[in-house]
RNA sequence: GCCGCCGUAGCUCAGCAUGGUAGAGCGCGUGCUUGGUAAGCACGAGGUCGCGGGAUCGAAUCCCGUCGGCGGCUCCA
């Protein structure tokens, strides 16, 4: 993709931006400072300004922008009741909503087709300047378009509509100066959305497209695609033998295989170190709690949908889809004297949730899965110091596990505007005094001290909590983003993303300050003067859960996993029965090493043995003969494909370094 | 949960529109082959066509229901 143009021409006032930019070739847009304008835009006053070319980052998204608005006029011609929604530019192309019949798959490459036709044509792009109400007479056939209308559009204001023959689209652009730029666009899958996201709304069509500058990075692109899918986690596991779904019996719950437990196991061992190493102790804690913790923890008001529970000789028992409860249990069985703090508690605690049946997917999205867990159990002034340790324990592990990390940064925080969904203190106007309150939708509160219902909210807590993150944050010298409104229920937290094979997003780590639930379970320390103080909790996990990392990890390497995780460390092949009695010396020299190491002894030939090793993986294979038995080497056949004849001595040490140090 | 697509041998898939009771490749087993880096040869075993119901003389194929899987949406972290 090429870089922004930084060729700045002056624009006379009453030029186009066309006039000026025409010349250029490919180019889509006009910038000006960091204003966009459309090619037909005439400039307002002299102005520098440079051209948007199709290629670059914010061409391209025009140019998916405009490739969504092409969408919508092929499919309003094939189906004229359908009723568009809106059709913006995504990371990878582009999708329109639209209300109409459901459509399948199969009838996308008419639309396609059509949207090829109408490339073909060039049909010039115009824009229309209308006030509000004839924006809303404009498209008073589509109740979507004028709820936009009436929400983006302030009264007595104006604002923009873009043509293309006969199709009209509520939109400020900017936009190709015509559909001859869409020539390379593609057609990708149909599904559905809810209108505004809200399931009680109506279902739209979604189809899902995209489009590039020419024909040759649309194709590349989709080659990306193909080769992507070829990484799936699904169909590496099971090339690779990892892991087994059995959709009748267990639905959405994963088996590991032996192969697959070995990657776990080691996963697992690492983090022990790791934890250890932190000060993290392991703990161990039941799957099943009776029905009182989860009310107390505030699970059943929040989160009882999501639980598997069952009732037994008249009680109930919620099997657990979080371990805080367990952790708080065991802090809570003795008094803690300041001195006593950080307590911090490690488990690898499998979780349960009843994922509804849409959402249920492969690794990343299990109904049960194992968290690295912790909990810290913390005075005041030791929030930043965990918070910033839990990081270096993250990117430590990230760089075991990946090649290139590429991990991304939130802060997820309170939205002051809109606390409902949190847990928030209340002060009361008229006697100042705090109660902490969950807040229910929709009820009322009184002030359990003088019940007056003059009561603010309080964010000190809160305020807190994010500035401790924000400290640890950038103490780590990390770029974040922060996303108000998507913080825990309990608290704000650290959330930190990886990407799939197919460039989804998916959360791992998360470091959670919460400051709601000790008080819930009446946690305390005793203080320097002999007074009880509030504990303050971290939820954290470094991988996050071992069944996503996993996934994230087998298809970010394609398979070729680290040695130190890998299943088949080294296959040792004898070229023939000669070869049979150097090759088990090799492997048994390598099993005492604690590598995981087989002779595949098989009647095969060589090839077809490397052949069918392929699906497994191995780090390494290694071919012996005569050759090899004679002067000890062995020829060694690594990650990258490639042989090379070494001496067994050197391969040994090096084999032994790599899984020693976790080199990846 | 919602919309679309899909469910046939251990795996990948064909057959289904125009119903006549099942096919390929790989893998697996046996035999031959002693083979030097991505398929040596031959023979063989292997399937209640996800499950339940319906119309039909007859269903993998048509209809209904149901359970799963995939892509999204919503949810979740």
């Amino acid at each position: 993709m090429a870089e922004e143009s930084s060729m700045e021409v002056l624009v006379k006032k009453g030029q186009t931006f066309g006039e000026v930019f025409r010349k250029v070739k490919a180019v889509v847009a006009a910038k000006a400072g960091n204003t966009l304008f459309d090619l037909s835009d005439t400039a307002t006053q002299d102005i520098k300004a440079s051209p948007v070319l199709a290629d670059s980052r914010e061409g391209i998204t025009i140019l998916r922008h405009s490739g969504a608005h092409l969408l919508a006029q092929a499919v309003l011609q094939i189906y004229p009741d359908a009723l568009p929604n809106a059709g913006p530019p995504t990371d990878e192309g582009f999708y329109y909503d639209i209300f109409m019949e459901p459509i399948s798959s199969e009838d996308l490459p008419a639309i396609e087709k059509r949207m090829h036709e109408l490339a073909a044509k060039r049909i010039p792009i115009r824009k229309e300047r209308l006030s509000r109400e004839d924006l809303l007479k404009s498209f008073k056939h589509n109740k979507f378009k004028t709820e936009r209308i009436t929400e983006k559009v302030s009264p007595g204001d104006s604002s923009t509509v873009y043509v293309q023959d006969e199709f009209r689209d509520f939109c400020t652009g900017p936009h190709v100066p015509d559909t001859g730029f869409l020539k390379a666009t593609k057609l990708l899958s149909v599904s559905s959305a809810y209108y505004r996201g809200d399931e009680n709304q109506e279902k739209m069509v979604r189809i899902y497209g995209t489009a590039f500058p020419d024909q040759k990075s649309l194709d590349e692109f989709l080659r990306m695609r193909d080769e992507a899918a070829k990484r799936d986690h699904r169909k590496l596991g099971q090339e690779m033998d990892l892991y087994v779904f059995n959709s009748e019996r267990a639905p959405g719950f994963p088996l590991y295989t032996p192969n697959g437990t070995i990657i776990r196991n080691e996963m697992i061992r690492y983090m022990r170190e790791l934890n250890q190493s932190r000060g993290w102790q392991e703990v161990t804690t039941p799957h099943v709690f009776r029905d009182e913790i989860w009310k107390k923890s505030g699970h059943f008001a929040k989160y009882k949908p999501n639980m598997f529970v069952f009732e037994l000789n008249g009680d109930g028992y919620g099997i657990k889809p979080m371990n805080c409860p367990g952790h708080i249990t065991i802090f809570d069985r003795k008094v803690y004297s300041y001195r006593d703090l950080p307590v911090k508690y490690s488990e690898f605690g499998t979780v349960y949730r009843y994922e509804k049946s849409g959402e249920v997917g492969g690794l990343t999205r299990p109904r049960s899965f194992t968290v690295d867990d912790g909990h810290a159990f913390l005075r005041l002034d030791q929030i930043v110091d965990e918070i910033l340790s839990v990081l270096e324990m993250v990117k430590e592990a990230s760089g075991k596990l990946f090649e290139h990390p590429d991990l991304s940064f939130d802060l997820s925080i309170v939205d002051k505007e809109n606390p409902d969904n949190f847990l928030i203190s209340y002060k009361c106007r008229t006697c100042g005094v705090v109660s902490e309150i969950r807040k229910a939708a929709g009820s009322e509160f009184l002030c359990p001290s003088c019940s007056s219902s003059s009561l603010e909210p309080d964010f000190s807590k809160w305020d807190q909590a994010t500035d401790a993150l924000r400290k640890a944050l950038a103490m780590a010298g990390l770029i974040y983003r922060e996303i108000p409104g998507e913080a825990a229920f309990y608290g704000p937290k650290i959330d930190i993303h990886a990407k799939d094979a197919l460039n989804r997003d998916w959360q791992i780590s998360t470091i959670q300050v919460d400051f709601f639930m000790p008080p819930n379970f009446g946690l305390f320390y005793v203080n320097a003067e002999g007074k009880k103080e509030p504990v303050i909790m971290i939820h954290r996990a470094v991988y996050g859960s071992l069944e996503r990392m996993m996934a994230i990890v087998i298809e970010g390497s394609a398979g070729r996993l680290p040695t130190w995780l890998s299943p088949h460390q080294v296959f040792v092949l004898p070229v023939n029965d000669s070869a049979l009695d150097y090759a088990n010396q090799i492997n048994r020299e390598l099993v005492s090493m604690n590598v995981r190491s087989e002779v595949d002894a098989s009647k095969e030939s060589i090839s077809k043995k490397i052949r069918m090793l392929h699906d497994l993986r191995p780090s390494y294979i290694l071919v012996v003969g005569s050759k090899e038995m004679e002067d000890k080497s062995v020829t060694v056949r690594g990650k990258d494909n490639k042989q090379e004849v070494m001496p067994f001595a050197g391969f040994r040490e090096k084999i032994a370094r790599e899984i020693r140090e976790r080199l990846v």
